[in-house]
DNA sequence: AATCTTTTTGAGTATTTACTTTAAGCGCGT
DNA sequence: ACGCGCTTAAAGTAAATACTCAAAAAGATT
């Protein structure tokens, strides 16, 4: 592996498991055993080691969206999507965590994240109508701009509010189902009739991953 | 006005303006007109003055309720609460800006964070037993933990969320507004059929109070 | 007025931190 | 072997930052 994307690989590390703030670019390079020069030969400053990092994040997300299955059932659709994004968001959990300081701190951050949010919004209000128009979900016209924002807070700040739920917030694959779950507690009501039984399936296949994901995280 | 207050009052002001981690105990100093000694006499670090401004929205939280007026109708009840939880995290909106990374620096704060969240859910959970009990919402007893769940991610993180959207966040009254339409939002599909009238009627009247404020802060 | 306590000053310090600079090493084509 | 460009090392530095301390000022008490 290049120096450059070893940088980058320990900073995701080092500040998901210690914070943003408590990194500094010496820590960093101490941690890889190399010298302080050379990581500023590569990255012109912090800033840039996040951008870098950013980068990475919408990359892995783009190519990830690709690879969806084409499903038929947009049910399927929507969920394998949401597990995506919360893999995502837990694998650069220090952004979410510092979401609006990280951003205020650098404008061109935030234009690229709010560029790639529009695309994200999109996505989601489109799944929606797809989910309404298969008669999945019964959701008036007026409804649907409510309901893509509370999906993105929900999957946004999801492991933000785990993260002040706990004294030692173990971030495992659990607590990512357990959010895929609020989805579920989300779109619930709006299932029509039709789909509910196959709702309910999906919903109690997801619980079961849930349970075993928490049971394998104990014996671990 | 005593000087440990005014300590509490310009570093409340000027953390919400520019963030806590750009803000030096010097700064607050400076800002004062007083000398960084005589901060380091009234507060034994940074941290401490954190944690004293917690202590005071903690003191605002619980007089707040206890003014909350008893009223019959609970659907009143719910909202009102929720307006006073938006007005209190918009006023200590570094604190929520930055959760995680303040609660994980110092776990005395995040003890007593924790054992007022338990309040909160406790509050909001006899709420909606409440409005179950009123006839105003059909909630199953198995969708009570989720929804509970749901408002508190969507009260908590709505204000950090405005700030992820607009490039100059301004958090002002129709800010807040627009959140409690989440409420709403998240509530609507809940809502029987006796109650529908009343419900969207108070919708319908926050709504406007949110287009007075939006308002009334482009003309200002 | 004298004494004691509380508050404030302001110059200072130890440490951290982001970042620089100069020079050396390394691979590689010719 | 030599030169060239890319990469790395090591020893720094300037600025910032949280925090201290001895002494002065202000306030209270008798």
């Amino acid at each position: 592996m290049k120096t450059r994307d070893k940088i980058i690989h320990a900073s995701i590390e080092l500040f998901n498991e210690q914070g943003e703030r408590n990194i500094t670019t010496n820590h960093i390079a101490a941690h890889l055993g190399i010298s302080p020069g050379n990581l500023y030969y590569h990255f012109r400053n912090k800033e840039d080691i996040i951008s870098a990092i950013y980068a990475e994040y919408a990359d892995d997300l783009i190519s990830q969206f690709q690879r969806l299955s084409d499903t038929e059932n947009p049910l399927d659709s929507i969920l394998q999507y949401m597990d995506i994004v919360f893999q995502l968001i837990s694998k650069f959990r220090f952004f979410y965590s510092n979401l609006p300081v990280l951003l205020s701190k650098n404008p061109s951050l935030k234009k690229r994240y709010s560029e790639i949010q529009r695309e994200i919004i999109k996505k989601v209000s489109s799944m929606l109508v797809s989910l309404k128009e298969a008669e999945i979900l019964n959701i008036r016209e007026e409804e649907l701009d409510d309901l893509t924002c509370l999906l993105r807070i929900t999957t946004t700040f999801w492991l933000s509010y785990l993260q002040t739920q706990h004294d030692e917030p173990k971030i495992d694959d659990a607590a990512l189902y357990q959010g895929l779950m609020k989805i579920f507690a989300l779109l619930s009501p709006y299932v029509t009739d039709s789909a509910r039984e196959d709702f309910e399936k999906a919903r109690g296949h997801y619980r079961e991953l849930e349970q075993q994901a928490a049971e394998s995280a104990v014996t671990a």
